[in-house]
DNA sequence: ATAGTTACAGAACAATATGTTTGTTATCAT
DNA sequence: ATGATAACAAACATATTGTTCTGTAACTAT
């Protein structure tokens, strides 16, 4: 990737998780962003075409740097047990815990929304492997509730509790949730 | 209140909630809904500041029907026992299911924030009363959990599964969450 | 070192959405 | 019936968006 393309990416990165620090998503505009940058219009719209393609693109970089080595490497671990799962899971906490600058300003309105669901979304993976079936409530259910509970504990935790160790975290979530 | 002021909120509700089951909500603009409202520009203006001012004063008026016997009581009822409890929120997941038609479309992008962010504010006063202490885990986490469960647990019933009844749902929670 | 490619800056542009204002007409409450 | 109030229609300034153009600077490969 060209040197000015990083550049220039990464000043709109950062000026975006600035101005997101001040005010709400659906608040902020293109200009104000491009500002705070201090590029060109016409740059901005090369490298995204829309304040949404900004936040999807930004999401995906986090969660590729989060979950990099956790979903790929099926063969290399076994969560045969769940101790071992948890250990899996306070790691991804820890990766959290390292871009919780980041990823503090997305956690409110649409913003929120778009960051919880990319969130969701790779956090299936990792649960739908580990949950063991329950005769009384549907899977469908089950899995719903695991994912949703750890992605608000995410929230809950690096919005406004951030004194937690993930070790903390992990042993809260593993003991108010059946996997 | 005057009969052409309630006819006209009616009809921006109702264009709004129409147009929530074709488009979502950041991609609506007032004009789309003063056109399927059938309304005058300075009408809607007269009526609501802004597009999000419209959503929370829908928001507000489906959680006063929602809730509106449920927080007020708290005399008449008395949750000593967890079953009456579950009682007490299966009437709530009844009256969501009244609203169903209504609600489906305030799920997704800023509009689901917000609407779930009303949702847990009344859940909160709701379950507070009725948690139990525990030693090892902070009283604020178990709310939130118990809270954000909750409402996602809405969510996934309302938004893509409204085939179980509001007993089943119930009974999923109360299985999944300690209290 | 040079030629070809790519990215950026700066400015101008049309298109769209927002929120406000004005004067008029219709409806309400009593 | 009448005074008050809400709805209407049309026009308005303003702001934001996304595109397009030209000239300049930076990178890459040979």
């Amino acid at each position: 990737m060209d040197r000015r393309q990083r550049k220039t990416r990464n000043a709109i990165f950062q000026a975006f998780t600035r101005l997101l620090e001040k005010k709400t998503y659906s608040a902020l505009t293109v200009q104000e962003i491009i500002d705070e940058a201090d590029i060109s219009r016409s740059t901005f719209y090369a490298h995204f075409e829309t304040k949404d393609e900004l936040l999807k693109a930004m999401c995906t970089d986090i969660f590729n740097h989060v979950f990099s080595h956790e979903i790929m490497s099926e063969e290399h671990h076994d969560f045969s047990d769940k101790g071992s799962f948890q250990d899996h899971i306070t790691h991804i906490l820890c990766h959290l815990q390292e871009k919780q600058q980041t990823i503090k300003g997305l956690f409110s309105g649409e913003c929120g929304e778009i960051f919880m669901r990319y969130l969701k979304e790779y956090l299936y993976q990792v649960f739908d492997r580990q949950l063991v079936d329950d005769k009384d409530i549907p899977r469908e259910y089950r899995l719903n509730h695991a994912v949703s509970s750890f992605a608000e504990t995410v929230r809950w935790w690096l919005g406004r509790h951030s004194d937690y160790s993930p070790e903390e975290i992990g042993r809260f979530y593993f003991e108010s949730v059946d996997i």
